[in-house]
DNA sequence: GGTTCGATTTGAACGGTGCTTAGATATGCT
DNA sequence: AGCATATCTAAGCACCGTTCAAATCGAACC
């Protein structure tokens, strides 16, 4: 109901209390840590009462949904402009490095986005909203360098590959017991580019183009 | 009460009651998810006051270390079974879908397992405990499969990039969105494989062997 | 303009949580 | 036996998510 309301007037009693909220707990978030994250201290960070926020959200989860539906957005434009400055075969790993340097950045975030993902029910088909624009980005690489776009589940299956790769990187570049191999690298990004080398996944189409 | 006594040469007032809290909460967690895994539920399981936990546990994160570590444990006899009935280059992809699989059984307690897992600090240097033990177990399989173990970085970057493939496969095969892809590949163990296979990693070292 | 109506916000309250403290109780050792 | 210690309980604190009646305010209608 009324998402976004242009600047001329102010909609009603608080502004856009809705907004205010989401943005409040992803400050508190990236601020805090996911622990001090709870309804309360959102509420108490946007200036309102602690039941405020169940007119505009019926749950703290359905908040939380969307502090990750923002997430993907963001997430969204980072591979945008990612795949837009690689060229060839080169995008893929763009793509990868692109989703693994944003989830380093906003860990605290990209937990949430991607708990939001494994509790959504499968779409009727494909459409592309939230985390799914960015996983139909993926497949689409995919199918320009190469890939068949008849052999479904192939394709499918390349691209799930692909996402596994770059979650697990996601989360394993936090763990401390790899600090010294990233150092020894020279930097997270030199980390993923050679575990992204690793795997066959993405030089893999590069005889078809 | 006196409830559990062993009557051999435990000789504690309850018993054992660190086990019984560890044992209660993985019950609790298996049971009811991860939601209802609190510190006074865990106490109630084992029938004592919410306050005793605190005599073994400086924590709640410190019992669930201890689940955790149980749940290492498992994974790792599970792996350890799952490569001794594999022959050749397939026991490194059996490790893997040991790993899948029990993940996917337990996720409740996989996720809890990980948590733990990414907290811990670096040791100093590779001790065989705990999740380590899971990781040289895979890192020992690259070698027998035919890595160079001269080349240190290059092994434990093969070595990430299996357990980062392992790790976003097991917690990605949970995704509602993927439910039609398993079914039509005929369950989650062949979906494992799959996309295994649709990575360079395993069968790499073939040519070697 | 006055009135009504509905959406928004609040304050108070309920049950549950992690954790602390002080006191009770049983156990192992000498 | 007696004592020191480990173990457990009872009570309480601050905070949490959530609900609900009442208060507040914007806006539409007459």
């Amino acid at each position: 109901m009324s998402a976004s309301k242009p600047a001329d007037g102010k909609p009603y009693h608080h502004g856009d209390l809705r907004r205010a909220l989401v943005d409040a707990a992803r400050r508190l978030l990236e601020a805090e840590g996911p622990a001090a994250l709870s309804l309360r201290a959102v509420a108490r960070e946007a200036g309102v009462s602690p039941a405020a926020p169940y007119h505009h959200f019926k749950d703290k989860s359905e908040l939380l949904d969307a502090v990750a539906h923002d997430g993907w957005i963001m997430l969204d434009r980072a591979m945008t402009t990612a795949k837009a400055q690689a060229q060839g075969h080169q995008r893929l790993s763009a793509l990868g490095i692109a989703y693994v340097c944003f989830a380093r950045e906003h860990p605290a975030l990209y937990r949430i986005m991607y708990d939001a993902a494994r509790n959504k029910e499968a779409l009727p088909h494909v459409t592309e909203e939230d985390e799914e624009s960015a996983y139909c980005k993926v497949r689409q690489t995919l199918v320009e360098l190469g890939a068949d776009p008849k052999a479904t589940v192939d394709l499918e299956l390349a691209t799930v590959a692909a996402w596994c790769a770059a979650h697990g990187l996601a989360e394993m570049a936090g763990f401390k017991q790899f600090e010294h191999l990233i150092e020894a690298l020279g930097g997270e990004t030199a980390f993923f580019r050679a575990v992204f080398s690793h795997m066959g996944l993405f030089p893999r189409p590069r005889h078809e183009v």
